[in-house]
DNA sequence: GTTAAGCGTGCATTTTATTTCATAATATTT
DNA sequence: AAATATTATGAAATAAAATGCACGCTTAAC
């Protein structure tokens, strides 16, 4: 069989089978091992195939569909996520509030036994596949650039609510207390204190000594911050003095 | 089996089951518990996955939110969203129940400047990226299997709420009126019907002659249908007679 | 606190890849 | 057509990795 021929055979039967092992082309083919082998490492190179071990893979779809997760501090938030969410003990009900790091803490949640309250529609759409997780939705007006619900509906959803811990994510942390960018957010943050026995704020160490828009409530109020390690030695002496506990997460 | 596609096996496993047990997988895996275990270490460290004790959950968006286009009669659905749609008068306020079929109308108001108000997941996810619309998520439990949120949040939402069209699934439909197969959900719909000027049903042409556990309201509350034209000349009689439009799509 | 199930690690074994080399087939030059 | 270069092939040697098992440590439940 000529060589051309023979690799678009192989090619067709990976792509048939989605997984073909090594064994199975080379009675297919009728060369040997190495040949195939050979044919196997040209179909790779032009990106036809992927090999793995004992064979190889069709690469139609994207295998690895690995998030453009490019956000600014990524890695940070990624690390307060894990950190955050080993505060959670199983059977409690939590809060979730919007933003990329409490999305972060919502993707470490995974196994645990939980309930829990947000109005974040990326948590939910993260969190509805776990059937362990016992979801509540707080309804209200979507703003559609972070896909959070707001408004009236949200602060009265929220009145009836109360829950173990609130994590909350933050535009700017001061002296002054925590600051949001967005008016109406901060309503509904405001609500979401109101509804929690212990507040927990994730946050990279970017957001220190920034302020925003609305400010959303002193320090005092919050019990724990989790942060990554990159914050300075002065602001953790400023944390602890105003009571507030810390948690830091190693990168 | 090749070690890839034991992995993808895994994965595909744990992302239905939303969580696994480690004996489960090495039960279904045909290899030792070490294997697996590595085998969970290393999806956890390419995130698609989270380790838990005990076995692993997933993480990442759920790909399918409902198997949408695998369900029963389709095309009707399909038919009968794109009838109902026409409906929809740009600048009005509509509510949108969860279901299939209400799906298949929110799919089909691309471009009208709505307020459109709903408690279906699925429905938020699809309308969030239209700028046009304005999007009102009632909140509640979320009902896992079909993404909707119900209970006394959802009411609570609901009595706070007026629009002047009402979208709404059925799973059966009577002389004796419309029924569905939940009572909590049940309980939410009358809710939207008490919020809503006009009523309209969308259902396929199966629906009718069915009932199911829970009554939601007589026939004379309801004031329009959408149907497939698979509907019968006795159910169309029947339906006129009682006062209700009737909108019936061509596939 | 005690206990048992779950976890990670090191190691020997097995499986799979890569490299190397000799040979056969094909192409190129004279 | 003969001589030579080029490429493909198969086999063997070496390197790399995956696997299963035994052991000690950790964690969660009681």
């Amino acid at each position: 069989m000529l060589l051309d021929q023979r690799r678009q055979e192989i090619l067709s039967l990976v792509e048939a089978e989605g997984f073909v092992s090594l064994q199975h082309l080379t009675g297919r083919a009728g060369v040997s091992e190495s040949t195939v082998r050979r044919d196997l490492e040209y179909l790779e190179k032009v990106g036809q195939i992927r090999r793995t071990r004992g064979g190889a893979a069709y690469v139609g779809e994207s295998l690895t569909p690995l998030d453009e997760r490019a956000g600014q501090a990524f890695r940070e938030k990624q690390a307060v996520g894990r950190a955050a969410a080993e505060l959670v003990q199983p059977g409690e009900a939590i809060l979730l509030d919007g933003g990329t790091t409490t999305l972060e803490v919502a993707r470490n949640l995974g196994g645990k036994a939980l309930q829990v309250v947000t109005n974040s529609i990326p948590v939910v759409n993260l969190l509805a596949s776990q059937p362990q997780i016992e979801l509540v939705v707080i309804g209200g007006y979507l703003y559609p650039k972070t896909g959070v619900a707001l408004g009236p509906l949200a602060l009265a959803a929220l009145s009836q609510i109360h829950v173990r811990q609130l994590f909350m994510s933050v535009g700017g942390i001061t002296e002054k207390g925590l600051y949001n960018s967005n008016a109406l957010l901060a309503d509904t943050e405001r609500s979401m204190l109101a509804a929690a026995e212990e507040v927990i704020v994730v946050a990279d160490s970017g957001k220190f000594g920034h302020s925003a828009l609305a400010h959303l409530c002193p320090l005092d109020r919050v019990d724990r911050i989790v942060v990554d390690a990159g914050i300075s030695e002065e602001w953790k002496q400023l944390l602890l003095n105003a009571g507030i506990a810390l948690t830091i997460a190693e990168v």
